[in-house]
DNA sequence: CTTTGACTTGACACCGTGTCAATTGACACG
DNA sequence: CGTGTCAATTGACACGGTGTCAAGTCAAAG
């Protein structure tokens, strides 16, 4: 009954995750879902009531699978302000190619929907978090370079973590992940670090 | 005859600017540009093949109004590599605002049709030799920080004056454009210039 | 007076999302 | 055994926005 209900629901959950990941986010119609979930078009519209709601689930339930807590617990426990900072943005830098199709579709469709841009401002918003604590970390040890304030650095590192700015540097630019995270942490410690000389 | 042509179109392309400039580039129909250019729908076409042409023949048109090319020519006239990092970040920075809307439509438009997307990519790609020239520019005066190859130098700034970042440091963190522009020269001088000290 | 060319009006195809109604088939319960 | 429930199916349809097509208007130029 409930159980099967639930099995046919993370098989949609599946097959949009696949389906996204797959084709970067771009052009995957409710239809599309449908038929690899091996279900009709109308049944995924019993379990999610738009292609919103079903993106914003799948990005849940993706965070689930990739247990993203654990993930940031290794850079809660650095030991130095310059220390979080790196290990913040490691732990960001290989999450969001993990991410990405889901992130993309959700991004895209923002434009239309009014829901889905609360939803993607909302995993912003939790991603800046994170900012702010990797910069008042550095506050607190006194390493932020001075003409910072933590609210600007804040915002600035914030903007730099962006997926936009991955997706050029790696779809543009020609960036592997591993030199992402290698450069994001070059740039983020000259701006943001006092010079320790 | 021809002439009235011409009225026509530049009447249509006012239009366009002007409303996409009141609504941040979102929601601007066919139809609504029509009626403030005081025609039919299909006259637009009669101008315009697509929605996209007439966004891209948009983006010329305000181009050309803006007289872009001689504001680059102050950053070209900088007389170190230094000045000249600035000089662009403030020629680009004050750009950003004045296109905005334009450009937002175009970015919107990739998602659904490659020619948008292309036109967008060719606009990048020049804004990106602007970049390739100021960092080859501290590159020989020998004030480009060891860690860089110019090549990554270039993405980097390139990605960094990407139009989603002018974006959120407004939009979301509330920033005037004399803040973006000051703070954006500052991430570039500590993170491309070399220590003076 | 006729031709030409810009523009108008109105209808329509296409696509993808979301809705609705009628139907099927399986399982559970009395 | 019949009955009710519930997931899922099929097929049709509305909506919004882009783009197309055909027929007609109107003014200026020859």
């Amino acid at each position: 009954m409930s159980s099967k209900n639930i099995e046919t629901r993370t098989r949609i959950l599946d097959a949009t995750v696949q389906m996204l990941e797959k084709n970067g986010g771009r052009g995957v119609r409710m239809g599309d879902i449908a038929k690899v979930a091996g279900i009709s078009r109308q049944a995924v519209y019993l379990h999610f009531a738009s292609r919103t709601e079903l993106l914003v689930a799948a990005t849940r339930y993706l965070d689930e699978i990739l247990d993203v807590d654990s993930r940031l617990a290794a850079s809660r426990a650095a030991t130095s302000g310059v220390e979080r900072l790196a290990l913040y943005i490691e732990c960001w830098g290989h999450y969001i190619p993990e991410i990405y199709g889901v992130a993309k579709a959700l991004l895209l469709a923002q434009d239309t929907d009014v829901a889905a841009a609360a939803a993607w401002r909302g995993r912003m918003l939790a991603m800046r978090d994170g900012c702010r604590a990797a910069i008042d970390a550095l506050h607190s040890d006194g390493t932020l370079a001075p003409e910072w304030t933590p609210k600007r650095a804040t915002d600035t590192l914030w903007t730099l973590l962006l997926v936009p700015n991955w997706e050029n540097l790696t779809d543009e630019c020609g960036w592997s992940t591993q030199q992402y995270v290698r450069w994001m942490k070059t740039v983020a410690e000259r701006t943001f670090v006092q010079d320790s000389t």
